[in-house]
DNA sequence: GACATATCTAAAGCC
DNA sequence: TAGATATGTC
């Protein structure tokens, strides 16, 4: 196989160890689905392995996609391989398995958004006046609960009886049998289901074991529990394992991923070989200087540092703006100075840290004249008149699917209001029948006023007749039919507004998504569609072909690179955001975050920061984040910082305030002790701090005052906290320098 | 039941 | 600020 020469010694060896465990330290742009992709196709043409041996899981759609497509590449066509995401595979197991466990073969996959219907009626039913108990604080616990393969009970033995445990306890059971009664199962299920199957069923888990001899996981570092134990199983037996992963690029500890997976790959995996991925092929030798002199920072990695034999490139730029528009106006204005006419609009990405802040980005290019792309945020099939129509869509696929029926019951409006509905759930409850049921039932219709009943007659009329004959018509035919049928499209062009017009467009959108579908598979069935559609998310949206202006937040442009990137917002709070002060390891997790966007740039890194940000309604000053102060200094170009006459009202900039030394805000005190020399203590009133001043504070240390109001001092403390206190009894003194 | 107004709250988002 | 939800009015 003469590709795996085009392979770097690592690489290759990685791509010829295809016996026993093994886990590749794949560092960023360090070509690791290339080595994937060279590994499998070398399993298949040299080693004689059947496609049908190789199981290979990943995070996302796109990714496994990409993967699929290489390795075909390469091989010419790949049949019976398995390249799915985790939730796909599971899903594939419990299709044929799921009988096991109670659930018909057909059970339903519900999105974060029935989740949350659900929940809220279980909330409601449960009639909790607390605040505390929202239906999603209650499916974030259970979400976690599934990730460690807790049901209820174990919950309750895990976390000890007390009055909140009960309560979710009670919002935990309740749910499951909601799930269960709709023959339904969340994103978490076919993880932990499949799971189940496995240890139920000997003969279930032998034959993917015996199926599955060669096994390989990409992203590692992002696996949760529940994920490590479904490799785990499944690679028990021949232990041909090969994960792939860089902790340095774990960013999503906060919905379950264990890094320790990854760490300690070597202790669970007996023997296990270990290749580092060290050469960089992406960034430029200062880009990639830049992001390491910030992950180095990091207390708990494996050692490591990646090089390129690139050349240094163009040092990074920094701009700090004086406020949240004028960044976006520079980074608007930059874009247009470089792209030339062999450059393209995609070659530019701006990666935020929260969605929020690309309203101002639009804004700034749309001004220019710049085409862009958002990605993320509302997901498109989050949008109500998309969910509202799957709904519809679901009630003909599965009409005792209550919670798609509550829906749309009365969309378009219909003249059922709450007390109907509720009136209708007390009956179905009673008689044990589902809420479509208790809808044909012609005495009950007939007991609503003439509104109700004629439009309950249509709208069950249509997804009935539908529905018993779904056979014989294809997806975009029901689609259509449902729209006319009920009314729904002609209800939204009575409206006439602008809304409404973006919701039609919308649903044709919708409609185009359909017959691309039917393009490819002919006699495509409502059932599969369905199915592909619960499982798809916005970035496998992301069409490189595009030529606009990409923005989308870091954690989205993960696995992706882009010739031009800049990541706005560099300032505490915002990046990293105050909530990762609270404990180290969400700093270092920020931190890991800093990394991943810096190295997706291939030639030039602009970061930009406001001085003053309006964040939530508040304008307020802000202070150059922490990973500015962290950033090696001579790789960021001199003539590129912009500086600004500041006021003596202004937050110091980015050389004024720490020094030159990375500030570690768990070291307050020793800090403060060292820096105690240069500050002189005022006492001074309180009423005159002004933000950005440098304060003390006997228990919390120094700090910088954020804001100040009538009765109330906001301070931002080195240590972390960030504290509101009381003007005139606040023991605060003032610090300055001089 | 539908519509208007007041109140509240705020990250990231794979599948 | 803005969107989502709770409450009030016709």
């Amino acid at each position: 196989m003469k590709e795996l020469y085009d392979l770097n010694p690592q690489q290759r060896e990685a791509a010829l160890y295809t016996e026993g465990p093994l886990l590749i330290l794949a560092g960023a742009g360090s070509g690791k689905t290339s080595t994937m992709t060279h590994r499998i196709a070398y399993l298949i043409t040299e080693k004689g392995v059947s496609p049908y041996n190789i199981l290979a899981v990943t995070f996302t759609n796109k990714a496994a996609g990409e993967m699929r497509d290489r390795v075909e590449a390469l091989i010419g066509g790949g049949v019976g391989m398995w390249i799915l995401t985790f939730h796909a595979a599971c899903l594939r197991v419990l299709r044929k398995h799921a009988g096991l466990l109670g659930y018909e073969k057909d059970f339903v996959v519900y999105d974060p958004t029935d989740q949350k219907a659900a929940m809220k009626n279980i909330v409601k039913e449960m009639n909790l006046d607390d605040k505390r108990y929202t239906p999603a604080y209650f499916l974030s616990v259970i979400s976690d609960c599934k990730e460690k393969a807790l049901d209820p009970k174990q919950y309750l033995e895990t976390y000890g009886e007390d009055h909140k445990t009960k309560i979710i306890y009670q919002a935990y059971t309740a749910y499951e049998k909601l799930l269960k009664k709709n023959n339904a199962m969340d994103f978490d299920d076919l993880l932990l289901n499949a799971v189940k199957v496995f240890e139920k069923d000997e003969a279930a888990l032998l034959e993917y074991q015996e199926r599955f001899r060669y096994i390989m996981v990409d992203e590692y570092q992002d696996t949760n529990q529940i994920q490590y134990t479904f490799v785990k199983m499944l690679a028990e037996r021949h232990s041909n394992i090969c994960v792939v992963g860089d902790d340095d690029q774990c960013i999503y500890q906060w919905r379950g991923a264990d890094i320790r997976n990854i760490l300690e790959f070597e202790n669970d995996f007996k023997d296990a070989k270990v290749v580092k991925l060290e050469q960089n092929y992406r960034s430029t030798a200062n880009i990639l200087s830049a992001a390491h002199s910030v992950i180095a920072n990091n207390r708990s990695r494996k050692a490591k540092k990646l090089w390129t034999s690139k050349e240094k490139g163009n040092k990074l730029a920094y701009y700090r703006a004086d406020n949240e528009r004028d960044e976006a106006r520079y980074v608007a204005q930059e874009i247009d100075r470089l792209k030339t006419t062999d450059r393209r609009y995609s070659d530019f990405a701006i990666l935020y840290r929260t969605n929020a802040q690309s309203r101002t980005f639009e804004e700034a290019l749309s001004a220019r004249e710049i085409p862009y792309r958002v990605l993320g945020g509302l997901r498109y099939y989050d949008r109500k008149e998309v969910k509202d129509i799957i709904s519809y869509m679901r009630l003909v696929q599965n009409p005792a699917d209550d919670l798609a029926l509550m829906r749309i019951i009365n969309e378009p409006k219909r003249g059922i209001g709450a007390k109907t509905v509720e009136k209708l759930q007390t009956l179905a409850e009673v008689r044990d029948i589902s809420l479509f049921e208790a809808l044909l039932d012609d005495a009950v219709v007939s007991s609503l006023p003439a509104k109700a009943s004629k439009g309950i007659r249509q709208m069950t009329g249509v997804i009935q007749s539908y529905s018993r004959e779904q056979e014989n018509f294809k997806v975009s035919d029901i689609y259509e039919g449902i729209l006319d049928k009920t009314g729904y499209r002609k209800a939204l062009e009575e409206q006439n507004t602008l809304e409404a017009e973006g919701r039609l467009e919308n649903l044709m959108e919708f409609k185009s998504v359909i017959y691309d579908y039917e393009k490819g598979d002919m006699d495509l069935a409502l059932p599969d569609f369905m199915e592909r559609i619960a499982l798809l998310a916005e970035v496998d949206n992301h069409d490189e072909n595009e030529n606009a202006v990409v923005l989308m937040t870091m954690h989205s442009a993960k696995g992706l690179e882009f010739p031009f990137v800049f990541l706005p917002g560099m300032e505490d709070g915002l990046f990293p955001g105050w909530r990762a002060f609270e404990r180290e390891e969400g700093l270092e997790e920020e931190r890991r975050l800093c990394y991943v966007g810096m190295t997706r740039a291939k030639e030039r890194l602009w970061l930009t920061s406001a001085n003053v940000r309006t964040l939530f309604g508040k304008t307020e000053l802000t202070r150059e984040s922490q990973f500015l102060r962290e950033l090696d200094k001579h790789l960021v170009d001199g003539d590129a910082i912009i500086e600004k006459k500041r006021s003596s009202r202004s937050a110091p900039s980015l050389d004024g305030y720490a020094g030159e030394k990375p500030f570690n805000p768990f070291d307050s005190l020793k800090y403060v002790k060292e820096q105690a020399n240069d500050l002189l203590e005022r006492n001074i009133p309180m009423e005159d701090f002004e933000p950005g001043d440098h304060v003390k504070h006997p228990k919390f240390g120094i700090g910088m005052v954020v804001k100040v109001g009538e009765q109330i001092i906001e301070v931002a403390f080195r240590d972390g906290s960030y504290k509101k206190l009381a003007i005139g009894i606040a023991p605060l003194t003032r610090y300055i320098k001089e």
